[in-house]
DNA sequence: TTATTAAAAGACCTTTTTGTCTTTTAGTGA
DNA sequence: TCACTAAAAGACAAAAAGGTCTTTTAATAA
């Protein structure tokens, strides 16, 4: 609920594409959607606007699927923020001021500003790759996630 | 951004009202619409949903407006998100799993927790009028901000 | 080359959110 | 009582979000 539907659903399809891939191996709209409790039309027109948008790779046909290319960087959670949500979403002023001003700051801003920093540190900091890795090593100590 | 627009609207419609609640003034749709940058008849609708919830006061006729009665409690800002957007704003998972689990985290759930608790604190502990009382520093203090 | 597979594209639909408007009800003051 | 004012209620509508489906395109393997 911080996020909306589409970039949860983003945010899982993508992990579980990462560390598919880790594994050589190219997960299909249908298996990402049962894996990570999305509906499927939706979650493969979700994908297709990311390749679209060049943050994601596919193959069609025969063997193909989603991956990520390996010789780009990492995708930045904020990255993938931006394109989904767009920048007020992490940048917007809380109380809806059309600029969030240090000098003319609303009655949150005091308050809210460094919450609003650390969320922007970690969105920053982490891409869908190291977020993958923790989740596998999550996964292999035995608390594996269950979506729905 | 954080909110969706219907909360922005309440909370500076609130905070409006407070302002001027302090001044012995009941502001009406209209005016708490033009002040706060939002649509009079959405901001109307807003503020009537409120009424009926038990969280803020009105009088029809003449000199009617809104005011918050002096007798209850101070409306916490927790109380208004729930009662708009409900309880997942608040406690949800950003990763999307049904419930926010310490031992089945999501791959956000260490770095993201302590930010969701920090927000917790935030709207548990600010009222709108807290929060008004603030604002009306700010303001005094040569600060005044535009919505719009 | 052909059958099969899976993404791409885009039309279509439903629900929720956001916003507008009209009519009714309840107060106030003259 | 009467005129006026302002919220209440609820219908209506536009836009955005969320979701589904069909057809086309491109890849692979046999
Ligand atoms: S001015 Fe509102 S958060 Fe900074
Ligand atoms: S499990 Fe996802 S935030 Fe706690």
């Amino acid at each position: 609920m911080m996020f909306n539907r589409e970039t949860e659903y983003a945010l899982r399809a993508l992990v579980h594409i990462q560390l598919q891939n880790y594994d050589d191996r190219r997960p299909g709209g249908k298996e990402i959607a049962q894996e990570t409790g999305a509906p499927y039309y939706y979650t493969a027109k979700i994908l297709q606007r990311l390749v679209r948008q060049g943050l994601l790779c596919s193959l069609k046909g025969k063997g193909g699927g989603f991956y990520f290319d390996k010789g780009k960087p990492d995708l930045m959670i904020r990255d993938l923020i931006l394109a989904i949500e767009g920048e007020k979403k992490i940048t917007g002023c809380v109380f809806g001021l059309t600029k969030c001003d240090e000098k003319h700051p609303c009655p949150f801003h005091d308050q809210y500003a460094p919450i609003r920093e650390a969320m922007a540190r970690l969105v920053s900091g982490e891409s869908i790759q190291s977020v993958a890795k923790k989740y596998f090593l999550n996964t292999v100590n035995g608390s594996p996630d269950k979506v729905k």
